[in-house]
DNA sequence: CCATCATTCTAGCGCCGCTAGTGTTCCTGT
DNA sequence: ACAGGAACACTAGCGGCGCTAGAATGATGG
C-alpha cells in the first residue's frame, strides 16, 4: 500500500473541499449570498478563514463551484421532464416550467448560476459538462420548433426569455400573480 | 421678497442633490458601480460623506435616484423610435433594438434600473412616471400583435425576452456575435 | 455683539475579502 | 529513537466598505 498516507491526505482534502462548497450552498440557500462571508463560512466548517484560500482562489471561486453543482441539478431535473413527456409541445412547456420552478425553489442557486458574475466559461467548449448538458436539454426541447431558425440561436433566445421572466419577477419588476400566464405566452410564441 | 433666504437655501440644496445623483451616475458609467463608494462619491462632489446621508437614506436610495433618471432617458429614446416608424413590425423591431442598444451603451445605468435590487415601486401605480412611460412605449409597440393574449401580460413577456437576452449576454452566458440574430428571432416570435 | 440653531465635518464602529507571518504537527532519513 | 524539515492551520492585521455619533463651524435673529 505505498502512497497510502498521501492518498488519505488527498482524500481528506477533497472531503473538506466538498464540505466548503456544501456549507456555502446551504448558507446561501437559507440566508442569501450576503450572509455567505468568508468568516461565517469558516465558522460553519469549523476551520479558520485562510483554509478557504488554500482550496479556492477567493470567494468568487467558491461561488463558481456552487454554481457548477447547481447546473448538474437543474440539468437532471430537465432531463427527467424531457424523458417523461413525448408530445413536443408538452416537452417544451414542461422544460420551461421545470426551469422556472427550479429558479423559484432555489433562488440563491439560480442567481449564482446565471445572474451573478462568476468567471466560469459558458458559451465555449470549456464550459462545465453539467452546464452543457443543461443547455442540451433546452436544445432538444426546442428542436422540433426550429423551422428555418438556427437551432443554437433559437435555443439561446428561448432560454433568455425564461431567464428574463424569472429575474424581472424576482426583483419586483413584474407582478408575481401573472407568472404562469407569462410563461404560457412565452411557450406559445416558441412552439409553432 | 419674504422667505427669499430660505428659498435660496432650498434651491442650493436641490442643486447639491442633483450634483450627487449626477456624480453617482457618471462614476458608475465610467468605472462601474463597484467604484461608486460613499467615500469616493463624497470626494467627487467635494463634500464629506455624511452630507450624502442628509439627502438620501443610504447608497441604495442614491442608486434608485439614478435609476429613475435612466428610466426617463430610455423612455424618451423609445418614444422617438415609435414616432419615427409606422409599420407595426418596424416599430416593434425598432423598440427592441433601441432598448438593447441603450443597455449596451449604458450598462451601469441599465443594471441599476433592472437588475440591481433597489427598493423602487415597479408594477404598481406608485411607480415613477418615467418608468410607467417606458413600459407604455413597450405596450404600444406590442399592441398590434396582442391577438387573444392579454396586452399587459404579453408586453411583460416581450420585455422579459429582451431583458434576458441582454443580461445573459453581458454576464458572458451568451456569445456576443449572435446578439443581432437572437434579437431578430425574438422580434419574429412576437410579431405575427 | 452675542446666543441660538442649523449645517458640515472629523473620527470611529463593525463589517468585508484577503494575506503575511507564526506556530504546531507529522513525516522522513539516519 | 530522534533530529530535521516540510506541510499545514492558525492568529493577527491590512485596507476598504456603509453608516453614524458627536464635535466644530457657520449663519441668523435679538
Amino acid at each position: 500500500m505505498a502512497m497510502s498516507i498521501q492518498e488519505r491526505r488527498e482524500r481528506e482534502r477533497a472531503e473538506r473541499e466538498r464540505l466548503i462548497v456544501t456549507a456555502a450552498r446551504e448558507l446561501a440557500e437559507s440566508e442569501g449570498w450576503d450572509a455567505v462571508t468568508t468568516r461565517r463560512l469558516a465558522t460553519e466548517i469549523e476551520y479558520s478563514q485562510p483554509v478557504l484560500y488554500s482550496h479556492f482562489k477567493g470567494k468568487d471561486a467558491i461561488m463558481a463551484a456552487v454554481a457548477v453543482e447547481g447546473c448538474a441539478e437543474i440539468a437532471a431535473e430537465m432531463r427527467a421532464v424531457r424523458e417523461s413527456a413525448t408530445d413536443p409541445r408538452q416537452v417544451l412547456a414542461g422544460i420551461g416550467a421545470a426551469y422556472a420552478a427550479f429558479a423559484e425553489r432555489r433562488p440563491a442557486l439560480y442567481d449564482v448560476m446565471f445572474t451573478h458574475i462568476v468567471d466560469l466559461p459558458f458559451a465555449t467548449p470549456e464550459a462545465p459538462p453539467a452546464l452543457q448538458e443543461a443547455f442540451g436539454e433546452f436544445r432538444e426541447a426546442v428542436r422540433p420548433f426550429a423551422g428555418d431558425d438556427n437551432l443554437e440561436t433559437l435555443t439561446e433566445t428561448f432560454w433568455s426569455g425564461l431567464h428574463g421572466l424569472i429575474t424581472l419577477m424576482r426583483n419586483g419588476r413584474l407582478r408575481r400573480e401573472d407568472h404562469e400566464l407569462r410563461l404560457a405566452i412565452l411557450i406559445g410564441r416558441f412552439s409553432n
